[in-house]
DNA sequence: TCGTTTCGCTACTTCGAGTATCGAAACTGA
DNA sequence: TCAGTTTCGATACTCGAAGTAGCGAAACGA
């Protein structure tokens, strides 16, 4: 019943081109001058080829960042273990080319566009909050209060100082965050 | 010598309208609708008047935030207690009407336009980390790190979910960036 | 070969930041 | 009172970027 293939000519599989060229160019430019022509041209593909994937620039930087991040690595240990090295894990991603200015700015874009803010939230944020929550028996607003704080503070320096955190900085982030999980059972 | 008023028409004292006219709308419209055209009309002002006086929307926007801010309220007691506060005023700052809207655009404007993070930089978080690594004793990489953690966090909380961070959580912030700060002396 | 869908391309609309210009208004000093 | 200076409001403009529309060509299944 369900045809495998729908009708019509296919989709060419651009996709992992159009997030390289997405991360490249926001690395290079900037999230504001990293417009959706740029991008287009540097996947070497019509603009009108990305507006029929996604619904907005916004929508397009958010599906770059579900892709760049992927899953969070399962670690085994503790609760405190597993913690640190989420933060870790958030620092290193964030700190790759152009990935902490796309996310910083598709933020920004989402602060006043709540169309934008439900596709980061649900797209983005959520799938991360549930395997914390599941990881570390938390409840949800803890949860989200440990991402807030984390997501927060690496986004803040990058904005202020436009480099990522280093690593010294980010082994305090770590330590003042796993310091705050209650004492534990695992 | 110096002509305590120097010449030609003066200006008119409609800086505070302004600034009043700015938040207001930014908390109506959000940062992205709130355009120099409707906020100089908002205030009863022509845009070339505020064009003259801020070279760009985003050195507006900090200038307004530097004057919502005002001085950080001075506190005596340990240096837990001035912490406390210090986070605790920061958070009902930013939650006062388009006061946290304007903090998280201007912010995202200044990561790709380096002349509005100098701005940013200079006039709005330099003075009141002066004023911190003085209260706290503490260097200034320390007290950078601290801000990057309390600004970080709830502005990325107001960003998430377009609404300021819930006492509790405010209370649980400052708790935790309490915590950080060595044992003590005062 | 026909119907369907995506492709690239070009052209367009819309909107906001920032600039330019100009006559009127508000002040100082003579 | 008048000349010089500066700001004011108003209008019109340039420029760049998001997003849309319409097209003929290409790639598939039937």
């Amino acid at each position: 019943m369900a045809p495998d293939r729908p009708l019509g000519r296919p989709r060419s599989s651009v996709d992992a081109t159009v997030f390289a060229a997405t991360l490249r160019t926001v690395h290079e430019l900037g999230y504001t001058h990293a417009t959706v022509d740029r991008i287009a041209a540097g996947a070497g593909v019509a603009k009108t080829t990305i507006y029929r994937r996604w619904p907005s620039k916004g929508a397009l930087m958010t599906a770059c960042l579900v892709d760049a991040f992927g899953p969070l690595p399962v670690e085994s240990g503790s609760r405190a273990e597993i913690m640190s090295s989420a933060v870790r894990w958030a620092a290193a991603k964030i700190s790759e080319p152009g990935v902490g200015a796309a996310f910083a700015g598709v933020f920004t874009d989402a602060i006043n566009d709540p169309g934008l803010r439900e596709i980061l939230l649900t797209q983005l944020q959520d799938p991360y909050r549930l395997v914390l929550q599941d990881l570390l028996g938390e409840p949800e607003n803890r949860v989200l209060f440990l991402i807030d704080v984390v997501i927060g503070t690496l986004l803040h320096r990058m904005g202020m100082t436009g480099e990522p955190m280093a690593e010294a900085d980010v082994d305090a982030l770590a330590e003042m965050v796993v310091g705050v999980l209650p004492a534990a059972s695992s």
